[in-house]
DNA sequence: ATGTTC
């Protein structure tokens, strides 16, 4: 029996809320978090509310929280996040170690120059108003008509890359305004492109030992962030209306079945596909820098998941088949027979790992951990980390900010030790890993 | 996370 710490509903809680971690991972969650994950289970028609072992306090929802409304129940643009479709990409490369080495400073060095990074970057790609609104309705599929991406491989990204449902007439033309120049940017924060390798890989896995992979994090950009924004303020603007209370001003929300509430999921669609559109189209950037680099060399995409959305599924809730709105922040989907991908901090390990068939995968709406998960805030991180503490802290791994900041708030000091957190996943029977990857060269914003 | 205070 895997291990989870069960909260009984009390006061106005309208669910019981059940928290999935170790013992030892338990101990360092902030009060706050906790707080805020109980909090959730107060807004009214919400049916379950579960905590994953990177739990940390957030707007709202905490990160590594997933909230699960009834129909008609709340959706709640806060509990997804303002980077709408944050995610994690892994591109197999075929090459080995060895192949790569010598190539370390020249790889760094065309990242830099064709990978647009750091807050406010822009792309040099520009999409007419027309394009624009294909691709955030259609998502990569669109890419592939312009012909602007090469052998999308769509079994290997959530949603087949297209995110159903999106509509751009649910989005502000301030948020089409910002998105149109942000397409193909890595964007900044804890978002990342990592040259890694494989250090150890489970026999039944299609990784060989010394493999090199490519991992990306990235999301929606200022485009989702204005989305959020816009239907925040919607939120707010309706809370007569609709009678609504939020129980605090973050978990503002909409009634998922009001027409307001079908366009936040439509915008939020919108901003599903900009993001998955986002990654292929750095994913395209790479092919072009690898085929210079590595000729006869051909990048493949391995996986390509969200953990920031909404979205309707099945579940058994109450022993009870349902159909729910799943909100995940900063959690993942594990579905059966599909991978999960974990990344660490900077400078650590990062994780596949796939799903548990196991009673708890159920009690945890088939949901699994982001990351590793902050240990501390990006302000403390810069007060008390320093330049000497955070170098020695990455030891070979070669990392590079576009902005030339000293990235300290993303150090790994700053985030806790991310194999507590697949020890966790496995002690809950919720996941085991497949394989194991080691960074050596680092682009973050 | 974010043209970092509508």
């Amino acid at each position: 029996m895997g291990i989870y710490y069960n909260f009984p509903a009390e006061n106005n809680m309208q669910c019981p809320v059940k928290l999935f971690c170790s013992r030892e991972i338990y101990q360092e969650i902030e009060e706050e978090a906790l707080n805020q994950l109980l909090t959730a289970a107060t807004l009214p028609g919400i049916a379950a509310v579960v905590g994953m072992p990177d739990l940390h306090q957030g707007y709202g929802l905490p990160i590594g929280g997933v909230m699960a409304s009834e129909p008609g129940g709340p959706i709640s643009p806060g509990a997804v996040g303002f980077d709408i479709n944050c995610g994690v990409r892994l591109i197999r490369t075929g090459l080995s170690g060895k192949e790569l080495e010598g190539q370390e400073d020249e790889i760094l060095k065309r990242l830099r120059q064709r990978i647009p990074a750091g807050l406010g970057q822009s792309s040099k790609l520009k999409f007419s108003s027309r394009e624009f609104n294909q691709i955030i309705g259609e998502g990569i599929p669109a890419l592939d008509k312009m012909g602007i991406i090469d052998s999308f491989l769509p079994e290997n990204c959530e949603d087949g890359g297209s995110f159903p449902g999106a509509d751009p007439a649910a989005i502000s033309s301030k948020a089409q305004e910002r998105g149109i120049t942000q397409l193909n940017t890595l964007g900044s924060g804890n978002h990342f492109l990592e040259i890694q390798q494989i250090a150890w890989a489970e026999e039944e896995s299609e990784f060989f030992k010394g493999e090199i992979v490519i991992m990306l994090h990235t999301g929606s950009r200022g485009f989702g962030h204005q989305i959020c924004q816009d239907y925040l303020k919607l939120a707010e603007q309706r809370r007569q209306k609709y009678n609504l209370n939020f129980p605090v001003k973050n978990l503002a929300y909409l009634p998922s079945e009001s027409p307001e509430g079908k366009d936040y999921l439509a915008a939020m669609g919108c901003a599903a596909n900009f993001a998955y559109a986002n990654r292929e189209l750095l994913t395209a950037r790479l092919k072009e820098i690898w085929s210079d680099l590595f000729p006869g060399s051909r990048l493949r995409l391995f996986y390509d998941h969200t953990h920031n959305i909404a979205r309707w599924e099945e579940h058994l809730i109450d022993e009870k088949q349902q159909k729910v709105l799943i909100h995940r922040k900063g959690a993942t989907r594990l579905a059966p027979g599909n991978p999960a991908l974990i990344p660490g901090s900077m400078g650590t390990s990062s994780y596949v790992v796939s799903s548990e068939d196991s009673k708890n995968t159920l009690l945890a709406l088939k949901s699994g951990a982001h990351g590793a998960g902050r240990s501390m805030s990006r302000t403390q991180a810069k007060k008390t980390i320093s330049r000497e503490q955070h170098r020695s802290s990455l030891g070979r791994v070669k990392a590079v900010s576009s902005s030339g900041g000293s990235m300290l708030d993303e150090s790994p000091l700053a985030y806790k030790n991310i194999s507590l957190v697949i020890d966790s996943l496995q002690q809950s029977e919720l996941a085991r890993p497949l394989a194991r990857m080691n960074p050596l060269l680092v682009l973050k914003g």
